[in-house]
DNA sequence: ACTTTTCTGTTGCATTTGCAACATTTTTTG
DNA sequence: CAAAAAATGTTGCAAATGCAACAGAAAAGT
């Protein structure tokens, strides 16, 4: 399915979608806590940031083409505020979900293919958090390093992988000490359970 | 809207779901790589297993009512077995997800009634599992359980809250140690963050 | 009511981890 | 191209954590 041929024909016929795009830095969306929006990234990337207590910055999430995102999807209490912020140029669709869960008034046929849509985003967006999950549920960083490694492995059929991101946020991912981390690393190649060569990374087991 | 209602309505006309009953320790379903298999348990509970290479028994996952699971929100692959076992005697809704994406000829209303609850459940288990990587992402047992501590609370509108499980499984929950949470937990009480008076525990910040 | 299982609570110890601080290399940007 | 920013790599050290092992309390099963 083409998502933008269901824009095309679907706006501003029977749902109330926007279209909008954003420059490096701009605040796509924040997260209010009544309201249930759906954004979903068409292009451009961009990071869930939350301001805590201290005022340091905390990037909760990051998100990139094809990732749906809102308060629909995060628990927003009144007490936190969240947003989203563009870390490079994005186009972005929003939209509230109460206009495409109530039934248009035609129950037309782009309006539901529109829902299966957003169903399938939401389906890959699920799987990706299981993903996490599993990742963060290890004890130590050596077993989440190799799981995070096993994962990529078996995703491209092969022994040798690269890495999607810089180590620094692969530290994030994982939600370990940075330094730490390349320790670890290091310790794995000591051990023979892995070979490094730049940013690609070959599996010993 | 009463998910009995759609099923008493859809089925067996438009969409093949079936609805069966398993007993507490039967195998609800496995998880099969090619398929995409939809379960909502409508009451009891149930665990998402997986044994590991040393065949240790590991619970990726715990269901109680209303809770959707399946393929469809896991990654599969052929090379690790997953399955879900009913801890108490469970009702389930099983369904494949070609059959409710696919629309019915007739586009009728309790099919697209369908595909909204659907789309309800998964994003309430979105939320679900974006709290639980907000907790994993912390860094140390004491954030974990401040923060875990801090959800509770803001969900029930007050400072004392009372845990919806044992101890063992906060801590599995949490993905840390019992005996370090246990330690933990004192040395809040020592500290003067908490109280605790049996499973209730005071929020004291 | 008795037995068995699960849960709670505790401790010592070795290991892992986060933290801070730094030098070097690579990448980005004006 | 030069300057600034980000990423990589490394280390010492204190603190946090997992692990193992245990005893008593509570809950569940027969």
């Amino acid at each position: 399915m083409q998502i933008s041929n269901l824009i095309e024909n679907i706006y501003p016929n029977c749902v109330k979608m926007q279209k909008k795009s954003f420059v490096k830095g701009q605040v796509i969306t924040s997260y209010m806590a009544k309201r249930k929006q759906i954004c979903i990234l068409l292009s451009g990337k961009a990071d869930l940031i939350r301001y805590d207590s201290k005022g340091n910055k905390d990037i909760i999430e990051r998100f990139s083409s094809n990732d749906i995102f809102g308060e629909t999807f995060y628990p927003v209490n009144t007490n936190n505020e969240l947003f989203v912020s563009a870390t490079e140029n994005c186009e972005v669709l929003l939209f509230l979900y109460e206009d495409i869960h109530t039934k248009c008034k035609a129950n037309c046929k782009f309006h539901s293919d529109l829902i299966s849509y957003i169903l399938e985003l939401v389906l890959a967006h699920c799987i990706q958090q299981n993903t996490r999950i599993e990742i963060l549920s290890k004890r130590t960083i050596r077993e989440k390093l190799l799981s995070y490694f096993s994962i990529l492995s078996s995703k491209g059929f092969s022994k040798t992988i690269s890495l999607p991101f810089s180590l620094t946020n692969l530290a994030d991912y994982l939600s370990v000490d940075r330094s730490a981390m390349m320790r670890e690393i290091k310790s794995l190649i000591d051990d023979g359970f892995i070979a490094k060569e730049g940013s690609k990374i070959k599996l010993l087991f």
